[in-house]
DNA sequence: ATCCTGAGTCCGAACTTCCTACTCAGGGGT
DNA sequence: ACCCCTGAGTAGGAAGTTCGGACTCAGGAT
């Protein structure tokens, strides 16, 4: 079972390939959405998103893999030792890669009921909302930002 | 040819599996970086990525259909007519995207050359990053982020 | 001892992707 | 006019994934 991700484009030298590596599976995203909802049990995740269960015990062993969830022991009331799967730090890392597909959604492809999760600060409550800013904090139009080769690139 | 994408997950209420019915099969966000790299024709998607000419013909065609890329004509010097792809709108409210599985991978999945892109104020020059700021632009700690339901949550 | 349930695994059918070969529309060369 | 060339596909079969249903396995409950 070598498990052997496909090798996309044969670009690693992209980190978003090497993303793509870990989530671009089909399910892959909607598993860590889920996770993001707060669902942390097998039988949680093929409840809300109707996956077949051989690909989700899949998918939860790649992201386990890949320290995006972590399996921790959880026994319930009078039940046996069973393992749910929560979201790692690396994890929650990806809340902006949701956030960054929510509003795209909720832009150009909305339903009847736009908007349903918003961002805040867990403090305060007030509003947040993810946008490129520049170091000192000034907002920037997404019309005005651009991209320019960082260090890492190929010296060709 | 009813092209008919799988619905994933019945829950087309969420914004993020909207956007992946566009963006989420295997090569499409691929393309859509490349797309951001200036690369416009066939050939030039083929060359850089190594992906199947039927693929991305389909893959083309859904992200015209979704308006995210539009198709162009163009003629090279002593050449026929062809067509290009260019991003629409549409398409470069995808930097976002691209610039949170950037980061994501950058900083959980690196390699000996990590940032290969940057953002910047393309006026300025002024280096930008993607982060949750409020409304005021007060920028915040990622772990101090939490979500909330959105007005368009299901009453249940 | 037997039943029940959550969490899987297994397997064959259905669907995608991959690879190679073919087509098609012009433009150029002769 | 005819043939060759190239970019942009299409066609078709092999290989790889996903799907859905049946099967398994580890406890706890009865």
């Amino acid at each position: 079972m070598p498990h052997m991700t496909a090798l996309l484009g044969k670009d690693l030298n992209c980190s978003i390939a090497r993303s793509l590596e870990v989530l671009g599976e089909k399910w892959t995203l909607l598993i860590v959405r889920e996770a993001f909802r707060g669902r942390t049990r097998f039988s949680e995740f093929t409840d809300s998103l109707g996956i077949a269960r051989d690909i989700l015990a899949n998918r939860l062993g790649t992201l386990v893999e890949y320290g995006v969830l972590s399996r921790r022991p959880y026994r319930e009331e009078g039940e046996r030792e069973r393992e749910e799967y929560v979201l790692t730090p690396a994890g929650r890392d990806l809340l902006p890669v949701m956030a960054a597909f929510a509003a795209w959604g909720d832009r150009h492809r909305p339903s009847e009921s736009s908007p349903t999760v918003l961002y805040e600060n867990a403090g305060s409550g007030e509003l947040a909302e993810l946008r490129f800013t520049t170091a000192e904090g000034r907002i920037l139009d997404l019309a005005d930002v651009g991209t320019r080769p960082g260090p890492g690139t190929d010296p060709v």
